[in-house]
DNA sequence: TTGCTTATCGACCGAATGGTCAATAACTGG
DNA sequence: CCAGTTATTGACCATTCGGTCGATAAGCAA
């Protein structure tokens, strides 16, 4: 009874309403995403509450994004490719010893880990829904994955070239996931039980250059 | 209008019926959740769902639990637990070099990682929901952070003690962790990735072992 | 001002879901 | 074989949520 067919007699009287160009909405909208995703996961997220966080009615994120899903990648893709660029940058720029890079990256990667928690957090909800979204596995396959594999693998091998580090180690197929691994646990662990709850990150970091400068290095002179 | 107060005429007289002990029916509940859980996430999973999957109506799984969060932690925690139980056998039955004990234990965990894919996704799971749920979060730190940390603590500690391993690797704070992220990392990717696009175990496992070996050596002679 | 484009709103819908509850059939002991 | 206990059912409810859509106002050009 009460469903009246088409009784939308009050529509569109809202308060007051700011057009703003999609350049600057557009950002408004994946912050508040990425808060609502990042608090509730994806399957608790809700559109409404997305939009509540961007003061935007519902319907508009509908017009920026065909659904959900679409907002979910978009928000995971604009948080965490910038992370990489940093690191390709220091490697590209580097000269010296190659234990020295290797350090510096090490130390970059848990500083990168500290400074945002909300990174985190969208790490470990990325890592949790993609096998649900074909698109998100492939774009950490490789865009996070890869990339560091083959970041870590190429400065290994170079300084194995160079006669620093054992010379094995460079066909070590699996060293470079042995390596990027504690970095990626350590966002996990923050991201899921918070920076004073999760193993130190400056005890691993340390932990983690000495192991790897003394595992790496020639079994030559004492 | 059709709700009808009490209109409920038909009820009860659903098919072939079994009458299990609480002890048969639970597993079977406990087993269908888990499938639930593991292939639709927390949020995706419905409780109709694991009803189905066990062959039983809704109803019945508000018989054994308060509700879907109870059933959540329930799954995981018949889930991971034995984990542990069998190294710290492990560890408790060695004698001989302390380097064959890690080697063996990394062994275990890689095995062990490989073994049941649904594991691996139940345990990305867990990272994923802990911090919607203070229990799981707790019940994560201690029941398998910690008691991982402090298994690989001992061995090192006795290592160093032996003389075997360099006597600083027995007061690095973050060395554990940084021993034990890769396995960890390993069923995370397992659980994304599936097995033939994640990181090779086997190739892990190798490296790791050779890593640690030399990494915690004493630095003696050459 | 007029009129066109388009960013924005918010009521609405259908489907799905977590949770409840009275009815009931399967066992149990006597 | 009967009565009491309890495991099991399935219809039902309230709510929430993703998504649609027509109405509408803000800006811009002429």
């Amino acid at each position: 009874m009460l469903s009246g067919g088409e009784a939308r007699t009050e529509v569109g009287r809202g308060g007051a309403r700011r057009r703003l160009t999609p350049e600057e909405r557009l950002p408004q909208i994946l912050e508040a995403a990425l808060e609502e995703f990042a608090e509730r996961g994806y399957g608790g997220a809700s559109m409404a509450g997305a939009a509540a966080r961007a003061g935007v009615a519902k319907g508009l994120i509908y017009y920026y994004f065909p659904g959900k899903a679409e907002l979910f990648t978009a928000v995971v893709r604009s948080c965490i490719q910038p992370v990489f660029t940093e690191a390709e940058k220091l490697v590209a720029a580097h000269d010296g010893p190659y234990a020295d890079l290797l350090q510096r990256l090490i130390r970059l990667a848990y500083q990168r880990v500290g400074e945002d928690s909300r990174d985190s957090v969208l790490f470990k909800l990325l890592l949790a829904e993609a096998d649900r979204f074909p698109e998100l596995g492939d774009f950490y396959r490789l865009e996070v994955l890869s990339r560091g594999l083959d970041l870590i693998t190429s400065v290994v091998s170079a300084g194995a070239a160079a006669g620093e580090f054992r010379a094995d180690a460079a066909e070590d197929g699996g060293l470079a996931a042995v390596l990027m691994a504690p970095v990626a646990m350590a966002s996990v662990w923050r991201g899921m039980l918070g920076p004073e709850r999760a193993p130190s990150l400056e005890a691993m970091c340390a932990a983690q250059t000495r192991l790897i400068l003394s595992g790496l290095a020639r079994p030559g002179p004492g």
